[in-house]
DNA sequence: TGTAAATATTGACATTTATTTATATAAAAT
DNA sequence: ATTTTATATAAATAAATGTCAATATTTACA
C-alpha cells in the first residue's frame, strides 16, 4: 500500500553525482579517495552519497584499515530490476 | 557522460503518489478523475505529478474533450529498464 | 452566447536535500 | 604518545520539489 521504502531506493538513484559513482563502481571496487578524485566535491559530500547508496542497498561497503572500499552488490541490481517491473509491467506481460 | 537526463527520469519515479497512479495505470489506461479521486490531492496537484510523468516517458497521454486519459507506454518500461541495466550491471554480467 | 465542468497555470509556502565549513572520530606511522 | 591521514558527523544554507488556493483555459451543452 504505502511506496515509501520503494521512494528512498529510487531517490537514491536520483542525483547525477551518485549515478557517476555507480559507473565507476561497475567496473569493480573503488575506493573513497579514488572516487572523491573523480569527482567535484568535498569529502564530507561524498560521505553522505555513499551512505545514501549503501542505506538503499545500491552499494555495498566495507572497511579496510581507514580506508572505505565500496562495490556494486548483484543484489542491488536485481532489487531495482524488480522495483521497476512493478510498477511499470503492464497487466498483459504480468503484473507483480 | 553527464546524466542529467537520467536523474530526471529516475526523478520521475521518485514520489509516493506517482508510485499509485503508476500501479493504477497498470491495469489499463485511466481518466484523469479516477486518479483524482483514488489519491488525497487536489486537481492542480494532479496536473503537476501526471505532467512530470508524461514529461519523463514514463505515462503516456492524450485529451477526448474535457477528459485527459493516462496509459503505461510500454516503451516507457523499456527506457526505466535500460536506464537500471546502465548503472548497475556489472562488468561480468555486461556494461552497457 | 453564456454557463457549467474538466483540466492547466500561477504564486506562495513548507519540506527535503545537496552542499560546504567546522569539528569529531578512527587508524596508521613516526 | 603525538602527529598525520582518511573518514564521519553537525550545523548552516541555498536550491529543488510537493502542495494548495486562486485564477485561467478549454470543451460541452443549453
Amino acid at each position: 500500500m504505502g511506496y515509501r521504502e520503494d521512494v528512498r531506493t529510487v531517490k537514491a538513484l536520483a542525483d547525477e553525482n551518485r549515478l557517476t559513482i555507480l559507473r565507476m563502481l561497475q567496473s569493480g571496487e573503488k575506493c573513497a579517495s579514488a572516487i572523491l578524485e573523480e569527482l567535484n566535491i568535498t569529502q564530507p559530500t561524498r560521505s553522505h552519497h555513499m551512505k545514501t547508496l549503501c542505506d538503499a542497498g545500491i552499494a555495498d561497503w566495507y572497511k579496510e584499515g581507514k580506508w572505505g572500499k565500496y562495490s556494486l552488490p548483484n543484489q542491488g541490481s536485481m532489487n531495482l530490476r524488480n522495483l521497476v517491473a512493478k510498477y511499470t509491467l503492464t497487466e498483459k506481460y504480468g503484473i507483480q
